[in-house]
DNA sequence: GCAATTTACTAAAACGATTTACCTTAGTAG
DNA sequence: CTACTAAGGTAAATCGTTTTAGTAAATTGC
């Protein structure tokens, strides 16, 4: 059972381990015809593949990269990493895919892990609670690319949604469309995680552009888990909402839900947008108005900014890539 | 920016890389409570991180397993992966999740990678296309374990659910309602991919149970693009069908999306099952009745198989192992 | 015809850990 | 006082590659 190395192709074909090595490295130049035929066969009949371990530890680089998401339950996160995943495999790189849970703890330690396990370089999805850890990595020049979120004052390249246009996109369709109390319901805020904050902000100049009073009624933010609170204490209001803006997918499960289960009909008793593509839109009834982020573009950005400082391609770049969303007009909104 | 090794390590605290060695491995044994103390504080001082690349060489294991899943784009493959990166993060490995796209070459190119890179094991969603390289890796005693699809005379751990009475389920529950004209529309089962095979064969048995007439016109297989098609042609027979049972949840999609398009009315026009469970189940109108494969349970167990193949305990488990799915009732059917 | 170059190849030193076999030194038994 | 043991280490081999520096033989230039 014992491994075929280098070594036992090597004496097979009666030639240096150092001459196989150039094969299996392809500098055919200093080797003859004969040779590279026999070291040919010899591999095939020997059924001998190369151990990529070993080979890491000498090149000191793996060929892998890792991509660690704040919480995979996201419809835009699981479509952000099949396309990351889709670059890197016709660029010869593997992905190791670690989900945060949005707990800064268990992002700490995938990191860590993802370092010793020395991959070449890192996308996160920051939680935005180790600081220190993001630091560390920008110091040791480590490669790394920030995915939907920034970190203040980090210099680290990044990949985002322009979510101000975003909320602002939703907010002029409901405008048009004669919506004038307008609510927006995202998850928690702690953290200050940007695009949720962005939204809120795009939600509000918005609005103040119409001309519109700003109700702190109409601004929800909670855990999942409350969001079914928050959305009663909204239809409770002497005057409820006529339009809600869903922050991201999840929460629009959320509302959704509430509006089934409490009977309420889309758009008459409240009109729905959310940020965030979701795979029933178009069956839905209604089919859903949504805001939808640039996912391939912005996931081949990300892993061409990873790929150019794994290559140290000239100046590492350290801006923020802002991508534009568009709106899908459908009935719900 | 060198990275430190054990060498500095050793080198800083005056003590011989291997007593580091047998510090790093917790081997406290034979080591004074001296040096034990001035290693831990050498190793904070320097941020030394060891090198898992190096161990995984030596030690030839690298706490490392792959899944390679035949279509990443299932709901249930989603599902199954995160709960086997739950277990084995526990376990403290790490796992790589590669998609097959459904194309045997692709799901090869994969494996080869995986076991170059020296993973300890892999929980394979077989394509079915590639027998040689099943065969070769169980010669191998390579630690491997099938999910959801089984492979004739292969004599590899499997773990699947009961599909033929999943199809059951849903029959029995379409019969219970009174719906007689029942048909089923599954993808492509070239290749003869399992679970597709006996759903359809669950289906014809229960129906013969019932003493209800099998009609082919009924049974539908295509590939996703076509199943709209498929469709069209159920609903142009004399006698359309006034029940279908969705095979799978992107089936469930078309099938939801062709009634919306066509202005169907569910369940008046048609009854709906699907199989697999879908985030929108519940809150859809009307809600969608579905039948439930335990997920978490059957990761688990491919998960401690596998472990077990790679730990050697004992005799290697072959079996298939069937679960029981569950039907959800809802509005649809 | 001889030096210089090119061709075709090799030996040996890395890479950064783990592990085996061995070596001191001090303490203890007899 | 000698012999043995145990405690607390260490040197060196090893894992399977890549890479550097070198060498012998063949070819070329003039």
């Amino acid at each position: 059972m014992k491994n075929i190395t280098i070594a036992d192709v090597a004496k097979h074909a009666n030639i240096s381990k150092s001459t196989v090595s150039q094969y299996l490295n392809k500098r055919y130049e200093y080797m003859s015809e004969k040779t590279r035929k026999k070291i040919e066969e010899t591999i095939k009949e020997l059924n001998y593949e190369p151990n990529i371990i070993a080979r890491s530890l000498k090149q000191k680089s793996t060929f892998t990269v890792g991509v660690v998401v704040a919480n995979i339950l996201h419809t835009f996160s699981t479509q952000i990493i099949r396309a990351i995943e889709n670059y890197f495999y016709q660029q010869g790189f593997h992905i190791i895919v670690c989900n945060a849970d949005d707990e800064p703890k268990k992002e700490k330690k995938y990191i860590e892990m993802l370092r010793a396990k020395q991959v070449d370089g890192i996308i996160i999805f920051p939680t935005g609670g180790n600081l220190d850890l993001y630091k560390r990595m920008k110091r040791d020049r480590f490669p790394i690319v920030f995915m939907d979120r920034t970190i203040k004052d980090l210099d680290i390249a990044t990949v985002m949604l322009d979510n101000q246009l975003a909320a602002q996109l939703a907010i002029d369709h409901f405008v048009e469309k004669g919506y004038k109390n307008i609510a927006i319901v995202t998850t928690s805020i702690i953290r200050s995680i940007s695009p949720r904050v962005e939204r809120i902000r795009g939600y509000k100049d918005t609005l103040e552009s119409y001309g519109i009073q700003i109700k702190t009624d109409y601004i929800k933010t909670a855990d999942l888990k409350k969001i079914s609170a928050e959305l009663s204490e909204l239809f409770d209001l002497k005057k409820p909402p006529d339009a809600i803006l869903a922050g991201n997918d999840i929460v629009l499960n959320e509302v959704l839900r509430y509006m089934k289960k409490y009977d309420l009909k889309i758009p008459e008793d409240a009109a729905i947008i959310g940020i965030d593509e979701v795979p029933f839109a178009n069956f839905y009834t209604p089919t859903i108005t949504t805001v939808k982020q640039p996912t391939i573009e912005m996931a081949n950005r990300a892993a061409e900014l990873l790929l150019s400082q794994i290559n140290k391609a000239g100046e590492i770049d350290t801006s923020v890539h802002r991508f534009k969303p568009t709106l899908l007009p459908r009935s719900s909104g």
